[in-house]
DNA sequence: AACATCAGCAACCGCGTGCAA
DNA sequence: TTTGCACGCGGTTGCTGATGT
């Protein structure tokens, strides 16, 4: 919808880094940035991203530089078209995950975690949410939502809050109520092992039919 | 036509973590 | 053990274009 280079953005935004004594460009990359950035990390590697930032000649943060290469500019990038196969697998490892979009993307060859939270914020989840009330409607009180408590869980987590908001008083975990037993924990966050997170969304799958 | 509101999304910020010195 | 740097992540902001009144 909206072009990737957009052309005009308020540069002197609140907060960031007002006390440093260069002044550092914000806002919308150009084209010239975008060439210059992709140009140095040809060269020279995506690494020390502070160092890409002032040798590249771009007067960038590190960190700006970073987010600008891992969300469009490096190789491989997929962009817009999220597929049904795409949402579905998003909206499932949602439930699983909750806000952990990165390990979301890392499922979706391609996507960014960016994107992905983008589009889960202004669509899906408000389709998410419908989804849930018609469930609802149908089902007063269905045994759904995020089956697992993460070691490190994403505060106002979405999937935690729901989990919190539905679990009435009670100190009781999920997973003693007994959806992700044959799961490992350990494993499981080990995304490197595919049949772990196939198997773990198959069961999703067999969850989600069984609503 | 002019204005208001909404939706989409790029980019920024703060914070947590890992690691080397 | 402490400290400082670099990086990654998730939440939030704010601009742009679309749509409604």
């Amino acid at each position: 919808m909206v072009a990737p280079t957009r052309s005009k953005k308020s540069i002197n935004g609140h907060g960031g880094s007002s006390s440093s004594k260069r002044v550092m460009n914000r806002g919308a990359w150009t084209a010239e940035e975008d060439m210059k950035l992709s140009g140095y990390i040809e060269i020279h590697g995506a690494k020390r991203w502070k160092t890409i930032a002032t040798k590249s000649g771009l007067n960038r943060c590190g960190k700006s530089c970073r987010l600008r290469w891992l969300n469009y500019l490096r190789p491989n990038i997929k962009r817009g078209n999220i597929s049904d196969e795409e949402e579905d697998l998003i909206l499932r490892l949602h439930r699983l995950l909750g806000n952990r979009w990165s390990l979301i993307a890392g499922r979706l060859p391609g996507r960014t975690d960016n994107e992905i939270k983008n589009y889960w914020n202004s669509y899906l989840s408000k389709k998410a949410i419908s989804g849930r009330e018609k469930s609802r409607e149908v089902e007063p009180a269905p045994p759904q939502g995020p089956a697992i408590s993460l070691h490190k869980a994403p505060e106002n987590s979405p999937a935690l809050v729901e989990e919190e908001e539905e679990e009435e008083g009670g100190s009781g975990s999920k997973l003693e109520d007994g959806y992700l037993d044959p799961f490992d924990m350990e494993e499981f966050f080990n995304f490197s092992n595919e049949a772990t997170i196939s198997k773990f969304l198959e069961l999703d799958g067999d969850l989600l039919m069984a609503d």
